[in-house]
DNA sequence: CTGTTAGCGCATTCAG
DNA sequence: CTGAATGCGCTAACAG
């Protein structure tokens, strides 16, 4: 059988309380003996504290859970690192949760980390317009930090996200200070706050060159390669119908994302036009594909495991009871320089 | 201050025994109507049952550990997925630990997991040749299944694997079907017991069709892209050796994986040599960026959500006491046809 | 410095 | 069908 305290106490002579102390490493309250003690005890027979029973007794489990939309997210195993990085060090543990774009099994995932008592919960919602899981948490006034999406309906939320005006014009700058004249913008689906952000980037890149963002060609897309494709193709149509000294519409595509990026690329390579000599691309991302593709993607990497170490603490800090001046955090991005441009 | 079942007994007029006992939806033991007065009293008072309390009394957290020895492989998500689709249902909760790699951070998460008392644990362990969670885990005789490596001091272990010969058997016999004469074989590391299993189920389908093994050219690498390219310079010298009419030594290329097969792709395509029409490529894995690359890889896919959530239904028969006869289980890989091979 | 006494919130006998 | 009592393993005052 596993040894309890009570076993321990018996065994080495002392009171619960006494090894509770040792047990905690608390500095004042045990003399150093049968501290010395205390501790041979435990090891011989074994122990192992009993987190359940600790977690009754104080009110914290000790761990914290996680929800997000879609594991399949590329940038999802950094950020957990970065998670994990700053939550061991604390003896935290970590719930996973994957409510895969559902917003009601997102829901379910958060009343079963309540009735876990977890100290906290790190969210990464599906949806932006929605706060109902928000309500349960608030409801137990249990900390919480948003991740990557803001939710509109709790404007000062604590949350970590990544600078997409700035990543954006980041991308929209190199273009534009490659030479690039035309620049076709294939941005994610409207209507996202991320898109808009986006867009302003490259706006704000233009009008640093002193070009006016009317002359940005727009495109836009689901995040599909097949979406990035098609983009490409409405403005030049089927393949074949270009040929020779036809005059690009454009000679540089920045995309919302690395998957639109590569399907453009796609359908470049299929009327011949050449990546980066005719036209230059840049990504959004930095998935593992971006490297494997020829030539490799230029692209902005989101500083996934950044992101996931700054959630974590700011998480702790709130659990711990602060109320930090800075609960929104925002991560720079950073441009990540391969083979879809040509050399500056 | 959230409500605990005293105050629901207090409010309903009935013992906590009752409140208990309507909570666990026992069908005996309590009237139709004070059970129906009892949950009205729940849910006017939004009680929410406290897990860990729940733990301490019954000896169950009703959560499972995971450990993995690197979140970034991409059969990850799936795989997760496959485990939560088990454990839900259940209402199990999944800790993930990420151990990157590292043995002794294996052990320690472990520890962790011991602690927080998780009632199993599902590990896919870094080394297949170190047992020392596994004592952890027996000490505290806490049920346990391997993920995808068997470790070799526990031979009789429960555990979920890939049928690894199998799949390389089908890659090699596709291959040789298709025509080709002359196979390079790129394994992982020599040594791994996964490429022991591939190793014979290429050499099984060179038996099928009458050839000799030894016929097989083989190549090493260590599953990155740079030694996929690696293997296939070693055969072919630099780029620029390679010239026209020149004999190339093999015409189909099986690689233990998508990172290095895209390797071998990448050499080919820089000595201008064409995929498919002069060499045939298979990988193993079946990535994101298989299908990204030009052209798409043909590979053979694992089933990851099968291996989730097989191994999280045998870890839960584990949990429940049962002891299964087969404490084994194999998936089945299957072949996803694209681009690298021409049509059969 | 150390021991005693109460809980933490719930499940589970055992009576009634 | 229901209630009172006890304990799960540990922490946290409060005494000595």
């Amino acid at each position: 059988m596993r040894a309890t305290i009570a076993d321990i106490a018996k065994e080495a002579g002392v009171s619960k309380a006494t090894v509770s102390r040792v047990l905690n490493e608390r500095v004042e309250g045990v003399g150093p003996e049968t501290r010395l003690r205390v501790k041979a005890v435990m090891d011989r027979l074994d122990f192992e504290p009993c987190g359940v029973a600790r977690g009754l007794a104080t009110g914290k489990s000790l761990s914290v859970g996680l929800v997000v939309p879609d594991i399949a997210d590329p940038f999802f195993p950094l950020l957990i690192r970065g998670i994990e990085d700053a939550l061991r060090s604390e003896g935290y543990g970590l719930f996973l949760c994957d409510s895969g774009l559902d917003i009601a099994k997102e829901k379910d995932h958060v009343r079963m980390l309540l009735e876990k008592r977890v100290d906290g919960v790190i969210l990464n919602s599906t949806l932006s317009d929605c706060d109902c899981q928000l309500d349960l948490l608030e409801r137990r006034s249990l900390p919480y930090v948003l991740l990557d999406r803001p939710i509109e309906a709790r404007p000062s939320a604590a949350g970590v996200y990544t600078d997409n005006r700035g990543g954006a014009r980041m991308a929209a700058e190199f273009l534009l200070g490659g030479g690039a004249r035309r620049l076709l913008f294939v941005n994610g689906p409207a209507g996202l706050s991320v898109s808009k952000s986006r867009r302003a980037g490259v706006e704000d890149a233009c009008r640093g060159r002193g070009l006016s963002p009317s002359a940005l060609l727009h495109g836009e897309g689901d995040y599909s390669v097949e979406s990035g494709e098609r983009a490409v193709e409405a403005l030049l149509g089927p393949p074949g119908a270009t040929r020779g000294a036809f005059r690009l519409p454009f000679d540089a595509i920045f995309a919302a994302n690395d998957r639109m990026a590569i399907g453009a690329m796609r359908s470049l390579r299929r009327r011949g036009i050449g990546v980066p000599e005719s036209v230059e691309v840049v990504g959004f991302d930095d998935v593992e594909a971006a490297h494997l593709v020829e030539p490799p993607l230029t692209t902005i990497a989101q500083g996934a495991f950044a992101m996931g170490r700054e959630s974590a603490l700011l998480l702790l800090r709130l659990i711990a009871g602060a109320r930090p001046r800075k609960r929104t955090i925002v991560i720079e991005p950073s441009l990540v320089i391969r083979g879809t441009t040509r050399p500056r």
